[in-house]
DNA sequence: TAAGATTGATAAGTCAATCTTG
DNA sequence: CAAGATTGACTTATCAATCTTA
């Protein structure tokens, strides 16, 4: 039986010292500036990218790792700000759509350079090379989630 | 201005994948066998570790990257569940400890086999040398805590 | 029956305000 | 007043149960 490492241990309380003050600094600065979670940032921005702005709930779920009521949550909490509405399906009457409205669009572009520079400060602790490498890692333990 | 690389919001978004799939790893594996949360776990290790086997409130919260009332919530837990006792403190009559309990000190020693198998659940699919790369790169983003 | 979505109860943590002691 | 600790109100997410549609 092989026994966990020092290294091991040492770099699992680091991963989670990292994720907590790249994230803390990351949702101090949405929430300040323009009333956004972290998760309501990655939502507004996933569905600006999708086709036609909308997406299946199931869909938004499997990209912000979230559970299918977490995601209800999330677009309560946008629709009733206006910044998502839901649409109408077309064959199955069983999926909903979360579809991005204007003002939705317009919080994103403005939100956009704050959420850019929370990544601009992490990354500009590191190199290019270790910025890729950082990368490399993190997708062989980030394959576990599947 | 230098501006966010495709290579910053990729990493960023794996930071957040492998935390998620790492903490959810480990909770679920300490949840179920033991009842206990990663923090919980984190607490008992760490007073098992201390002088004593006790700890200043403040000097946990800021081991456990908790604000003071975060750690007061968690001690109620364990102290409900006979884990931790707050005891009389020496000098300074603000400052509250708590203290490991033998039931706290039995179920740690129960819990460290799961806790050590979910780390080795994430070192195992890392080399020796990218585990050590992770934690050093780890550690220059961990530092923006302080 | 199964898939998508929602709801009620609960968990875990934050912030702001407060209390106590130094 | 400042520091440590606690409490109340709130946020965000989970699970288990339920409802609707395929």
């Amino acid at each position: 039986m092989e026994s966990v490492s020092r290294q091991g241990v040492r770099t699992w309380a680091l991963l989670l010292r990292a994720h907590a003050a790249a994230t803390r600094c990351m949702s101090d600065r949405l929430r300040a500036e323009h009333g956004l979670s972290i998760n309501d940032y990655e939502t507004l921005a996933a569905l600006a990218e999708a086709p036609d702005r909308r997406m299946k709930r199931v869909d938004l779920a499997r990209k912000l790792l979230l559970t299918a009521s977490g995601v209800t949550r999330l677009l309560d909490g946008l629709r009733n700000a206006g910044l998502v509405e839901r649409t109408g399906t077309d064959a199955d009457q069983r999926v909903a759509y979360a579809q991005l409205t204007p003002a939705g669009a317009a919080l994103l572009d403005a939100a956009s350079p704050d959420y850019a520079a929370g990544i601009l400060a992490l990354e500009s602790q590191l190199s290019d090379a270790e910025l890729a490498q950082l990368g490399d890692i993190l997708a062989k333990l980030a394959l576990e989630a599947a």
